[in-house]
RNA sequence: GGAGGGGUUCCCGAGUGGCCAAAGGGGGCAGACUGUAAAUCUGUUGUCAACGACUUCGAAGGUUCGAAUCCUUCUCCCUCCA
C-alpha cells in the first residue's frame, strides 16, 4: 500500500475540481498547483528566493539534463539538489522520459532502457528505468518521475499500445528500484496517446500498482486542446480522489483552467518562463508582446492588477526598452511576472474552488484574457 | 595644386552590361513558443488601382535592344604627396 501523501480538501459542486494538500519532506504543497520548471537546477534568469517571493511552492527539474551536466554524483555530493541550488522547498524531477520524446533524433528505445547521445557533446549514454530511479535518488528530489515514452502525436495505435505497455512495464521496474521511499514519493506517468482505450489501459495497469502519485503525459504535445480535454474527460473519473494527478508538461492559462475543472492537482510547464524571455508576458487582458511599438511610451504596467516586483515598480516603456536593447533585467522582470501571474492564477482557482465559485471565476478570467467565453459543460 | 580610392534601397555592405527591387548583416515591424538542445525561432521590410506596373543604386547627359554596372561632365567624401 502505498503511503498517503495526498489529502483532498475541498471541492467543486460544478465541476470536478478540488483543493488539497500534497506532503512532501521539503513542506507541504497546496494543490491545485503550478510548478515553475528548473531543468538545469535553476529557473532560467531566477534566484531561488525571487522564485519564493513569485509564491512558488514546488518547483521541477530534470534527471537527463542533470545527469548529463553536472551529473547526478556531483549534485549528490554536494548534499542534493536542494542543497546544490539553495532552494529549500519540494522538488519534482522529471524522469528524462520527456527528452527520449524531444531529442527524438538522439536516442534509441529498446526494451532495456534508452540510448542517448548527448545533446552537450554527442557522447552515448544509456537510461534504464532503474538508472532513472538511481539518478533521481542521486538528486534527492520530493516526488520523482518513472521512465516513460512520451510518444509523439500523431501516432499509431499499435506503436502506442506496444508503448504503452513497455511504459508500464518500467513503471514496475522503477517501483521495484525505488528504495528511499520515505523521503521520495515515486509518480507513475499515464500514456496511451489519444486513444480513450490505450489511456484507460494504461490507467487499470498503474493503478493497479498503487503510486503515491500519478502524472498524465503525452499531451500537449501538438494536439488540438478539444483532443487534449477529452482525453481528461475520460481518464479523470477512473483516477482515485485521495491521489494526486499531475497534468505534465501544460501551462497555458486555458489549459490550466480546463485542467483544473476536470480534476487536476499540478502542472509544470516551461511557457511562463520562456515566453517571458522572448518577450511575453501573460496579463489578466490578455498576452503582451513587449515589444511590440505601441508599448513605446507606454507608462502603465504590465499587468495593473498584479502586486509583483515588475508591476509594482516598471513601465511597459521600460520593459520594451530593455528587450530592444537586449538587457538581462528585461528577461528576469518578465520572468518575475508571469510566474507571479500563473501561480495567483492557481491561488485564485484554489480559492474559487473552497469558495464553491470556480466556474464563475474561470469564465471572467476567461473573457477578460480570450476576449471569447469559457466552453466547459460538466456533462457534454 | 597633384595622385589615388569612393558615393548602392532606414544603416553597414555585396554586386561591375540582361537571371537585380538589387546578396548578407544590422535596425524596424509582426508572429510563434506548453514534462526547456530556446535571452530562441519564423515571416516581413521601395511605391501602387499589386500573379502586373511604376520609381530607385550621388546629379545631369550619353552609349546600348537592355545600365547600379560602360562613357562624359558636375558634385560630395576619404587617403597620400606638395
Amino acid at each position: 500500500m502505498a503511503k498517503t501523501i495526498f489529502r483532498k480538501e475541498a471541492s467543486s459542486s460544478e465541476s470536478f475540481a478540488r483543493t488539497g494538500l500534497l506532503q512532501t519532506s521539503h513542506g507541504s504543497v497546496e494543490t491545485p498547483i503550478f510548478m515553475p520548471v528548473g531543468t538545469q537546477a535553476t529557473v532560467k534568469t531566477m534566484t531561488p528566493e525571487e522564485i519564493e517571493t513569485c509564491g512558488a511552492q514546488i518547483i521541477l527539474s530534470n534527471t537527463y539534463h542533470l545527469y548529463m551536466r553536472p551529473g547526478s554524483e556531483l549534485v549528490e555530493k554536494a548534499g542534493g539538489l536542494h542543497q546544490f541550488m539553495n532552494w529549500k522547498k519540494p522538488i519534482l524531477t522529471d524522469s528524462g522520459g520527456f527528452q527520449v520524446f524531444s531529442l527524438g533524433h538522439l536516442n534509441k528505445i529498446t526494451e532495456e532502457g534508452v540510448t542517448f547521445q548527448s545533446h552537450i557533446d554527442g557522447s552515448r549514454h544509456f537510461i534504464s528505468p532503474e538508472k532513472a530511479v538511481e539518478i533521481q535518488n542521486q538528486l534527492g528530489s520530493d516526488i520523482m518521475m518513472v521512465f516513460d515514452e512520451c510518444i509523439p502525436y500523431p501516432s499509431d495505435y499499435q506503436y502506442v499500445l506496444q508503448s504503452v505497455d513497455r511504459t508500464t512495464r518500467w513503471a514496475k521496474r522503477c517501483l521495484d528500484a525505488h528504495r528511499n521511499t520515505d523521503k521520495q514519493h515515486l509518480f507513475a506517468i499515464i500514456q496511451g496517446g489519444m486513444y480513450s482505450e490505450l489511456r484507460k489501459r494504461s490507467a487499470d495497469a498503474l493503478l493497479e500498482m498503487d503510486f503515491p502519485g500519478y502524472g498524465i503525459g503525452g499531451l500537449s504535445v501538438g494536439e488540438p486542446k478539444e483532443t487534449m480535454y477529452e482525453v481528461l474527460n475520460d481518464l479523470m473519473p477512473n483516477m482515485p480522489e485521495n491521489k494526486p494527478r499531475y497534468l505534465m508538461g501544460v501551462g497555458s492559462p486555458d489549459c490550466l483552467i480546463h485542467g483544473v475543472l476536470r480534476g487536476v492537482d499540478m502542472f509544470d510547464c516551461v511557457l511562463p518562463t520562456r515566453i517571458a524571455r522572448n518577450g511575453t508576458a501573460m496579463t489578466s487582458e490578455g498576452p503582451v508582446i513587449i515589444k511590440n511599438a505601441k508599448h513605446f511610451d507606454s507608462w502603465e504596467p504590465l499587468d495593473a492588477n498584479c502586486q509583483c516586483y515588475c508591476c509594482r515598480n516598471y513601465s511597459r516603456a521600460y520593459l520594451r526598452h530593455l528587450f530592444k536593447a537586449n538587457e538581462i533585467l528585461g528577461l528576469r522582470l518578465m520572468t518575475i511576472h508571469n510566474i507571479t501571474f500563473l501561480l495567483d492564477l492557481m491561488e485564485k482557482m484554489r480559492q474559487g474552488i473552497r469558495e464553491d465559485r470556480l466556474l464563475s471565476f474561470c469564465k471572467d478570467f476567461y473573457r477578460a484574457y480570450y476576449k471569447q467565453e469559457l466552453q466547459f459543460n460538466l456533462n457534454p
